[in-house]
DNA sequence: GCCGTAAGAGACGCAACGTCTCCTAAGGAG
DNA sequence: CTCCTTAGGAGACGTTGCGTCTCTTACGGC
């Protein structure tokens, strides 16, 4: 076989070595993911690895970028706001369906610094699906508190790390039904 | 020194096995944590330990326990629900103070089966401020869909999981201000 | 075609794990 | 009071993974 003395480099490399983790990560689960067994997985040396992230939070996080490119920016435009929104968590729900609350865990424990951009992104996708809903007259008025806006995220995210279950659909139907619209709707 | 041959056992024993936890865990954060150095403070071996717990993460679950007893049970009734509420929340915001985010993330991450009742025990006290809130009249009904009921324990505990920094008072009152209590009323 | 950079490979020392073995104190049974 | 079972105290042991380091060698820009 040819490939054998072939010497991966640079990008090309890179993504490699992410999509090694991220096959290991599918493979052990995050807690027993170690560097050794994504360097092996990608045929190389820890060295390598280690040249590029820290530790195993940090090449995780660089391989579920990867991955899953980013949600946010999709405003979804379904026509109403209930639409909106839970399209919005749908799409929450989803990456969480592909990366597992274990690795979420993982993560939370040891990352120093979970990028809020990580964990944030839905509430600028939300601003913008409350804003439109207002222009429509649909509701009242856009000038929500902070924390009602923030709040189908919110549940959604607590659901997400404490019930180790994929989020249902029921799920964030409640979410939107019985919590969010009662508080915009007024 | 006439202690050194006095050797512990049962119970005794046990208590100081679980301060020494404790001990550790205030002096080094969960992460640090090692069934050695647990051992090395309470001055015994490992396998004292091992025959009581199997893992960190039950060994410190234990220690928590003992340390702040159950939080429930005891439902404050301060003659509104704000108040009552507020308490509750209260509660859960010092328990975490105690703890501290980075043990609940370990625990999260390692613990296979955190016990419900360690993450859920502030619903049934809840519940049964709402129900006397409903009997003095002061809202409408105490029958509230169940993810309204959890919401003010929900945002606590997303919040304690996600800030890393303690509560506020203000966010606490954020919580019941803007989220809980417009839903009730009506 | 030369040469600096980084890939590939693995040895190294270290920290904790969880298991094991050995000895001995404690304390109940008779 | 003595015997005997139980469990505490102590530490050795093999293993795993960490993060660092060293060495050789392929790659690819100049």
């Amino acid at each position: 076989m040819p490939g054998e003395t072939t010497r991966r480099r640079g990008a090309a490399l890179e993504a490699d070595l992410l999509d090694a983790a991220w096959a290991e990560l599918e493979a052990v689960g995050y807690a027993r993911l170690t560097m050794e067994g994504v360097a092996a997985r990608a045929r190389t040396g820890k060295q390598v690895l280690y040249r590029r992230w820290s530790n195993r939070a940090e090449l995780v996080i660089a391989a579920m970028r990867q991955r899953t490119g980013s949600i946010a920016d999709r405003v979804p435009d379904t026509g109403s706001l209930r639409g909106d929104v839970l399209e919005v968590l749908r799409a929450g729900a989803g990456r969480q369906r592909q990366i597992g609350p274990d690795t979420l865990h993982g993560l939370l424990a040891e990352a120093r610094d979970v990028d809020p951009s990580f964990f944030g992104i839905m509430r600028g996708v939300l601003r913008t699906a409350v804003e439109r809903a207002a222009e429509r007259g649909e509701i009242p008025t856009a000038d929500l508190p902070r924390r009602v806006l923030t709040l189908p995220a919110d549940l959604l995210r607590h659901e997400i790390l404490l019930s180790r279950e994929p989020v249902t659909e029921d799920t964030l139907e409640e979410i939107v039904d019985d919590v969010f619209l009662p508080l915009v709707h007024r």
